[in-house]
DNA sequence: CTGTTAGCGCATTCAG
DNA sequence: CTGAATGCGCTAACAG
């Protein structure tokens, strides 16, 4: 059995109020009651019950972070840095890897809402279905009705209708530099490895490439747009594909690192020399980028930091007016060459 | 506000149990009154509260998992398997990362006992000073007196005293292998980069290492012995301290990969030929093992299993007479050449 | 099939 | 400074 205010009250022959009261510390008790409840409370190994707690105060000090898979690095650098801050501020985070699943997202969404967290914060690329996205809407004033924050991090504002503080990336404007480095130094034909269909940073990574392309006045080839899904197999594939339908290009640029990476041993493994033969650049800056022979050029995000500041959000109550947009910067390494 | 069931009912027009039984749809319910009750349930957004019902049944259908770092790939990999069992039996996996604090860990695992969590999940090494032994077997105990799981996932089974379930890699025998793999081809002067000290895995893995070259007839000159933290920057320190000390070695064992990553940049820079001048081998085969140049040899370690196998204990009831051992596998790649 | 009742464990009034 | 009483939201008897 697990001991329960009574039972500890009991043992020390006070009443359940004053056990409560030593418990939380912030009301005046004698000091050799407190000796005696505090022992009783060792000696029976108490430990308050948080759901008790919680119904009492409609709250439970926890925060919900929900990413696409956890083991992918672009993830894990952003939870941690909600782990970091959630626990300078003695809570709990829970983390959920969705899969990639829209439907898993929403249910996990719910679970949450059970559980009165006091924040969910959605991490990553948003799907762009209409079911999601009323789905998420309802959910969005549910938790907003139930005093809790919902917190975006690493996608863009949602309609106005869904209450949410921001916390965005420069997907966008990442890209378009990255591609610009690529044309600046001469290359003309570049693929391009896209993330998965239907999701917002695949959308807007994209979009940068394309935008660079237009300004510096170069054609895509839509031969050389090839989808992938953020794994690193996808980007290892890609350079297959592209090498079995004999495309060629001078330059790739990847929708993130890890594909960037596995289309690097792809085209290590054809014979290509990266990057004499072809350049290659990637997003995020994740650690292995450094450590790749050649180490990858990349477009730098702070996503820990994103993950800070999205945990700050998490914890504060007053609404922001605008979105937090977080910074990039290009990482020039040693893995584009001019054509 | 935030309905409740009361609120639903009186929408209803029913009595607060019969809201709770078509909630739980385990009790029949008029068809009609049923859809009345659903009806009010969408308009009034109705969300269980999952504290309440944690009250009555003193669970709360979540589990705990601590790590060490989230954002490191070895705990990634094993946190991915945890969360993939626990999705498929519904239930929400929390995870916590202890920044390799054995007090964090500790608090840690009080709040997840105030939670009622089904049950709690030590990931990878544990800390081997006593007071953390004392405070963990308190809290194994309360564990299993709160009919609780404590699951071991990643450190090796404590004294009899504290009651868990285990699940094992294979630290030290996988450790001997790849040593023993290094001396097969004739090094001798074989480096070692340490993981941070008063670990188990640490001790295990260094174990190996010195078994193997006991065996094999080799010598290991204490300089190069060198002490890590399983992170990237100690194994690319590690290297450059060996070599600004003058160290001679053909050979370098990390006691992770992602040391050994670290290393293997360190060697590149400092103009050392890997594999030519110096073999290179680590330990778990994260993704990025694969992806750097030259290819990395080490011991892969089944990550995602073991967390799936840990998640399993921990949704079941019946206690292990044994711990689980899972096995390993020696992948050769590129990073080693004889002498 | 449906309503009424009681109580899970705790913090918080309100009295002493 | 301490105790008794109340109710948070829900489910599980128990009646009807």
């Amino acid at each position: 059995m697990v001991a329960t205010l009574a039972s500890v009250a009991e043992r020390a022959g006070v009443s359940p109020a004053t056990v409560s009261r030593v418990m939380n510390g912030n009301y005046p008790v004698a000091v050799d009651t407190r000796r005696r409840v505090e022992k009783a409370i060792r000696d029976l190994d108490y430990v308050v019950n948080a759901h008790a707690r919680a119904l009492l105060h409609s709250s439970s000090g926890m925060v919900g972070a929900i990413v696409n898979d956890i083991s992918d690095p672009f993830f894990g650098a952003i939870a941690q840095g909600i782990q970091a801050t959630a626990a300078t501020m003695n809570r709990l985070v829970v983390i959920c890897s969705s899969d990639g699943d829209p439907a898993q997202e929403i249910a996990y969404i719910e679970m949450l809402r059970r559980h009165r967290a006091d924040a969910v914060i959605l991490v990553g690329a948003a799907p762009e279905d209409t079911t999601y996205r009323r789905h998420l809407a309802v959910h969005a004033r549910g938790l907003r009705s139930a005093g809790s924050r919902l917190v975006l991090c690493g996608r863009p504002a949602p309609s106005r209708s869904i209450p949410a503080q921001v916390v965005e990336f420069g997907n966008f404007d990442g890209s378009r530099a990255v591609t610009a480095h690529l044309i600046e130094r001469g290359h003309r034909r570049i693929a391009y490895v896209t993330g998965p269909s239907g999701r917002t940073t695949t959308r807007e990574r994209l979009r940068g490439f394309r935008q660079a392309a237009r300004a510096g006045d170069v054609t895509i080839d839509e031969r050389l747009v090839v989808s992938g899904d953020f794994g690193r197999d996808s980007g290892y594939d890609a350079v297959r594909k592209l090498l079995h339908n004999g495309a060629e290009f001078t330059a790739l640029c990847a929708a993130n690192d890890v594909m960037a990476i596995g289309a690097m041993t792809a085209l290590r493994e054809a014979g290509i020399k990266v990057p004499e033969e072809v350049s290659v650049v990637g997003f995020d800056d994740v650690p292995a980028a450094r450590d790749v022979t050649p180490a990858l050029t990349t477009v730098r995000l702070p996503l820990a930091e994103g993950g800070r500041r999205a945990a700050a959000l998490a914890f504060v109550s007053e609404d922001l007016t605008a979105p937090v947009s977080l910074g990039f910067e290009l990482v020039v390494r040693d893995s584009v060459q001019p054509v």
